[in-house]
DNA sequence: GATTAAAGTCAACACCTGTACACAAACATC
DNA sequence: GATGTTTGTGTACAGGTGTTGACTTTAATC
């Protein structure tokens, strides 16, 4: 192992920003602009919304959840009826046109609320940056907390990632997408990786993504929350994490690995 | 990059087991012992069954063609109906009890087909050894095309993993952990990784076998198949399954790492 | 060739589905 | 306080669903 890397997991380095990955409650929420008919656009300056904004928010809530609930089970998203979720909520079914046309468009509110809320974690974890010692680990379990927290959701989308209609499928991969981008940008200002294209630093993004996906779903599917298992999990985690690092070490940078052949070639043809 | 690992990517290591994967058809027929009610037990010797049994299986193959059919669009396995299943296979929706009980057992019945296609590609691959050199980039287009002959089984795994009732999530997640086992297995004759624990090696290889599932996702959600887009996953691949490799090049066997510490300790308490 | 079992058809059932429409209540705005 | 809009309710319809039981056809078995 190199002894710099070794240096970073076991004692820690400084300044690192990504997977720190503060707990934080999703975000909830969601301002939903009220479309005026007649152009009576409601004043911004207006706090947002009296009884009326407040009862329908509710409703649309109810609703939502109620789907994320019915997706706890074996069902799948688009095997749960428009009925189902507006009985679960409490509602008689056409009041489900209120807020939604579609159960696909739920289904996109579903996943917008799930990556806004990865994508608010991610923001923290990036404005306190961390204690440095241990850092993976700590990482690593920051953020499966975080999943077991927020499992709904991420039932959801582990479960719709593949199985989803096109949008849905597209929303969710684009989302990840955006979550490899920024952790590429933060491992650039990594001094062990400053030497990495940005082409590079996306790949080995994408693998530590990926690898926490896979935890990911193996996490979700555990038939109780056993710890043991979790913490089975997690070890696993970090150590396939360490493993990537350990090959980012030894990986020779796209240009460097041109330069060296061209040397090779001189002095070939020179000696 | 160690010496050694690089000549085994750029010039290829002798005798090296895994991944090549032999294009193979599907394994298709499948043998459903006929269940004679009242004990007459259809005679062991006989070659396998007469007109009737041809018919049988014509129509239970129909009946599973036609449930992946229907998966190649938007929908997933428990959001099509048995009505459905039987209007595609040209049968009246009563005579699908004569195969299956359930659609569920259909499922499981398509979870075992995918996987035996699998199984048997693998043990293909291992019957005949490899060509030596590009062993990765060869190993990788091998399966790639595999995937890609076989889209509507992939397909099917792929959207149920996770998607799936309980039972096929099990069954599917079982044959990948065999399919892991196996590769760990082949690893383990391998000269670079000889030292590592059968622990490690099974993490090694997960780490490879969920590298390529996530690239067959990715593959399969391809819009058409365009060759360019192939070809840029495949190269994806391989540069992440030659960072894995580095990465275990690195890696310091469990028993050494402790081995080490109590060496350092004991000069520690000596010096 | 008669007998028997299997594979597939047909009609019917009770239920659930998405959506359209007319209506009642709650609230915001003038 | 009158007016208009929004949110939710009730009823209804046409169509799809899983499963039943009694039937025909087909082919193995004696």
């Amino acid at each position: 192992m190199t002894p710099t890397l070794r240096k970073l997991y076991y004692s820690g380095a400084d300044a690192v920003q990504w997977p720190s990955v503060m707990r934080a409650p999703l975000a909830g929420k969601i301002r939903t602009m009220t479309r005026t008919t007649r152009g009576r656009r409601r004043d911004e300056e207006q706090p947002e919304g009296g009884r009326r904004d407040a009862r329908k928010q509710r409703t649309r809530r109810a609703l939502l959840d109620a789907a994320l609930d019915l997706m706890q089970g074996e069902q799948s998203f688009n095997s749960i009826s428009l009925r189902e979720v507006a009985r679960n909520a409490g509602v008689v079914p056409t009041a489900f046109y209120r807020h939604f046309k579609d159960m696909d468009e739920l289904g996109l509110a579903l996943v917008e609320e799930a990556l806004r809320a990865l994508r608010q974690m991610m923001r923290e974890a990036r404005a306190a940056p961390l204690p440095t010692s241990h850092l993976i680990r700590r990482s690593v379990r920051t953020y499966l907390r975080y999943v077991q927290d927020n499992e709904r959701y991420f039932q959801f989308v582990a479960k719709e990632r593949f199985g989803g209609s096109r949008g849905i499928r597209l929303a969710i991969r684009q989302g990840i997408q955006l979550f490899i981008s920024e952790l590429s940008t933060d491992l650039a200002r990594w001094p062990f990786l400053s030497r990495f294209s940005t082409e590079e630093l996306q790949m080995f993004s994408t693998m530590i993504v990926n690898l926490m996906i896979n935890i990911t779903e193996l996490l979700l599917d555990l038939p109780y929350d056993d710890d043991e298992e979790v913490e089975a999990l997690s070890h696993l985690a970090e150590q396939q994490m360490l493993l990537i690092f350990l090959g980012t070490g030894q990986w020779i940078p796209k240009a460097e690995r041109r330069a060296r052949k061209e040397a090779k070639e001189n002095s070939a043809s020179n000696g």
